[in-house]
RNA sequence: GCGAAUGUGGUGAAGUGGUUAACACAGCGGAUUGUGGCUCCGUCACUCGUGGGUUCGAAUCCCAUCAUUCGCCCCA
């Protein structure tokens, strides 16, 4: 039986491993410059810290979990998501007691036991931040400007941010209320998943793909006549910044999000290209989450946050064709003709990887066409060649196959051409 | 959990019951070449995801199973 990897898993090699984490080291600096420092968390936890934190009802605590018993029978999950573990060391380690506002940002796998499709995977990997401390709709609005500014540099374009508010707990319990009332006596008309959804969570009810175009869809209740008065300005307030920070939106009144532990303010980064099949994927989700902290037996903790998914993101960035991650090749293949040249050739290969370049030269081959072979597997930009002749004058041939030059140099001009310590002869 | 499609060598694929499973690219071996990626020759699937069944005979039909992909639910 062969061994093969898991469904749902991914391997990278190559580019796309380069790929990945150019996405780590891009959007970590852009965290780093708005004062966010990295928190690395255990890849298990608790299952308690994903039922309480999620909510025993969620989708993700139902059916997606890996949890299993470990020798101590301690039930464990795999994390399916960042958000509540950090929340969990911020109460554990009562961080709450410092001044100020807390700032992290973590990138890591995530595991969700689901059935794999186009941009959705068993272990993927989130890219994430949350901050924690004093409220206020600039926090919002800046966090939201992070997530575009960390997207735009990795150079990803056919992106819109919707937003909407689902209000505190005041504004949602009469909400959900109005909606009850409203759909009760039209159950019928409704789809088998929201009859299911009306007795379990009526706002999610909203963002029905099925019943989206039904007339009483439309005319049910909207959030925005239930707010509250702070709630309301709370959210007019993000706008008016995300105005000021020159940022487009459209407001999705439908927008609910899944998990339990959203209040007020929910974001969605969404890929809008209906020409891919990745249309409408959501590659950056986040909002507030003010209640959570009290889930954990803790203080009341205002707290914001947004997870992005690098496995789409790198999707997405395939599909634009998008190249920008490929380092610069500027490695070197060493070429000889005969015994002498090659033991040249090694000494040569030597010094140049001591001077931080990449060189390789072929073990095994004596005719030039192999040589060559591997300098073009290896993509090389300038081949160096040594035989006989270059061995009697202490010479070597380099070809740049990027400016398209040949040019014969003495070893002791070798040190200038690439711009490094010291010397080379063939001495030996 | 539900639904659909697909599964032939490293890759792309032809082949729908009958002798040695076409072709292309890649690979490998060689010829030629102090400067290659051109050309030429040779070689490369005891086997068609796996296991059963039907048949004189199956990659081709049937059943099961596994895997991949896509959609739903839900989600990054």
């Amino acid at each position: 039986m062969k061994i093969t990897k898991i469904k749902g898993t991914l391997d990278f090699t190559g580019n796309e491993a380069v790929k990945y984490r150019y996405i780590e080291k891009t959007c970590t600096n852009i965290a780093k410059k708005f004062g966010f420092s990295e928190i690395i968390t255990p890849i298990i936890e608790q299952t308690d810290c994903f039922v309480r934190a999620t909510g025993e009802a969620s989708d993700i605590v139902q059916k997606e979990m890996y949890t299993f018993l470990d020798r101590g029978e301690r039930s464990i999950t795999l994390r399916p998501e960042e958000t509540a573990c950090v929340m969990r060391h911020f109460v554990e380690n009562k961080k709450y007691a410092n001044p100020g506002l807390t700032k992290y940002y973590y990138f890591g796998p995530m595991f969700r036991y689901e059935r794999p499709q186009a941009g959705r995977y068993r272990q993927f990997t989130q890219l994430g931040v949350e901050c924690y401390g004093n409220e206020n709709p600039l926090m919002d609005a800046d966090i939201i400007n992070m997530a575009w500014q960390m997207l735009s540099s990795i150079g990803v374009d056919n992106l819109k941010i919707c937003i909407n508010t689902i209000g505190g707990k005041e504004s949602r319990a009469k909400y959900q209320v109005a909606l009850k009332e409203y759909f009760a006596d039209k159950l019928d008309e409704l789809c088998p998943d929201c009859k299911v959804r009306y007795q379990k969570n009526p706002l999610r009810m909203l963002d029905c793909k099925v019943d989206s175009g039904l007339e009483i869809m439309a005319n049910a209740p909207k959030i925005k006549d239930y707010l509250e008065d702070c709630d309301k300005e709370y959210f007019d307030t993000i706008l008016t910044y995300l105005d000021a920070l020159g940022l487009k939106y459209e407001i999705s009144e439908r927008m609910v999000r899944g998990l339990d532990y959203y209040t007020n303010d929910v974001f969605e980064i969404i890929y809008d290209n209906p020409k891919s099949q990745l249309n409408g994927l959501a590659v950056c989700a986040g909002g507030r989450y003010n209640d959570m902290g009290a889930e954990f037996d803790g203080p009341t903790i205002q707290a914001i946050g947004f997870a992005m998914g690098v496995e789409r993101l790198m999707a997405i960035m395939d599909e634009a064709e998008n190249t920008d991650y490929l380092e610069q090749n500027d490695s070197i293949t060493v070429i000889t003709l005969g015994q002498n040249a090659k033991l040249a050739g090694v000494k040569l290969t030597n010094y140049l990887r001591k001077n931080n370049l990449h060189a390789e030269i072929d073990y095994a081959a004596n005719s030039l066409k192999p040589q060559f072979k591997l300098s073009e597997r290896m993509n090389a930009r300038y081949i160096i060649i040594i035989g006989e002749d270059e061995i009697a004058n202490q010479e070597m041939t380099i070809k740049d196959t990027v400016l398209k030059t040949e040019t014969k140099i003495k070893c002791s001009e070798l040190n200038k051409y690439f711009n490094i310590e010291g010397s080379i002869d063939y001495a030996y």
